[in-house]
DNA sequence: ATAAACGGACAGTACTACTATCCAAAGAAG
DNA sequence: CTTCTTTGGATAGTAGTACTGTCCGTTTAT
């Protein structure tokens, strides 16, 4: 097939396929002159990948790049390209931040916590500087009410992952295991975040009996 | 205090403080004469609220000023800036991607498994077209191993947002829970996000003994 | 009195994600 | 075989976001 088609067939736009062409989201057709080329399900495939990725997920077209790289080369981390699909990641350039007293209070917070579930993970996690930053935050808005539900947020989430974690194994082969586990992770966050959004409404409703924080539309 | 002092005490640059005051983020200070203003407490506190929401929170400028409207005035319905909160709402703007069979199957999926655990929420709710849509976009994809979840992601969610609409019960004034519902929906989801990387590499590392998917950096 | 700070307006910048135009070569249709 | 459409590739332009810089006429501190 050629771009055309594939622009009918994934519903994005010509100029947008060039563009993620140029920009290697998508791999390059198969070249059946030295200037023209043909494409296939693979790549209809991926379109739907990085729209999903970047509509769905929230990510940007860079960040979409690393993590279909990630899918693409059994070299690059996973975790590595995972970490820089959480657009907030507070990336470790900000020096001045990590240095007072208020993060290191929020990383001993988060170690203890971490150690009292017997988590076995490294700070080399980009996510562990995301949720140090976040509890640093919290901590000097004056309320410190997230970091006592951090407890209660890493239960959840221990049944959530070991769930999803099982779920990945013996799935065939590396390829289509790492794009469920990309696929599963990006637009994860978006779903559990709708979820609890779902669930807060609830709760509110119960436990409050109406809701007064959020009137009915 | 004048915007020096403001700038110095919350480390926001004067050029930005002035754009937060343009775009309506940060209320004007008190008049002292007809070209002169002072700022207070509340206007620190306000900026390193900005920050928070827009650094960590990963919202934009336009949806902080919304998040912050509703915590200012009682009249705008709290779920309705929280929704336009979440970056990936997935405007309901897009009427042909929810015009299709694969929609309202994500649709049916979801109501059957809000009925099942009896939740009572509103497909008003901008959540239910968020939920509905990363559903379906799963589905698209060819995997549907997400929708399987769904029910766990229900389950633990629940569990989270009972605890976090108690703790907001009876906090004082309207302003100060307002505020503390907006702060904990928004950065919870960033740290939520966080922690559930790192519950990933736990488990990853302790059901599979080692962690093929993500080498050790 | 003089220098620094202020408020307000507006132009300019850097970045992101496309979108449009142009061209020469390749394919399809009559 | 010619004409029309489509393609690949390059490059320029656009719209939106989040600032940043500059100017100007007060105003306030020293």
């Amino acid at each position: 097939m050629r771009v055309g088609e594939l622009s009918r067939r994934s519903g994005v736009s010509l100029a947008s396929i060039k563009y993620y062409l140029r920009e290697g989201l998508l791999p390059p057709g198969e070249r059946t002159s030295p200037n023209q080329a043909t494409y296939d399900e693979g790549h209809v495939h991926r379109l739907r990948m990085v729209r999903a990725l970047i509509d769905v997920g929230g990510l940007t077209v860079a960040a979409t790049r690393d993590v279909l790289a990630a899918v693409d080369d059994p070299e690059v981390p996973l975790y590595v390209a995972l970490g820089r699909a959480s657009g907030t990641t507070m990336d470790p350039g900000d020096q001045d931040e990590t240095q007072d007293e208020t993060w290191a209070a929020a990383e001993r917070t988060l170690a203890a916590a971490v150690d009292e579930r017997g988590w076995a993970v490294s700070d080399e996690n980009p996510a562990w500087h995301t949720a140090v930053g976040v509890l640093a935050t919290y901590a000097r808005l004056g309320d410190d009410d997230l970091s006592a539900q951090l407890g209660l947020y890493m239960r959840a989430m221990e049944e959530v992952a070991e769930r999803e974690v099982a779920a990945v194994v013996d799935r065939g082969d590396r390829a289509r295991t790492v794009e469920g586990v990309v696929v599963g992770t990006v637009l994860g966050d978006t779903l559990l975040a709708a979820v609890r959004r779902l669930a807060q409404q609830h709760c509110s409703l119960r436990l409050l009996g109406e809701t007064p924080l959020r009137p009915r539309g």
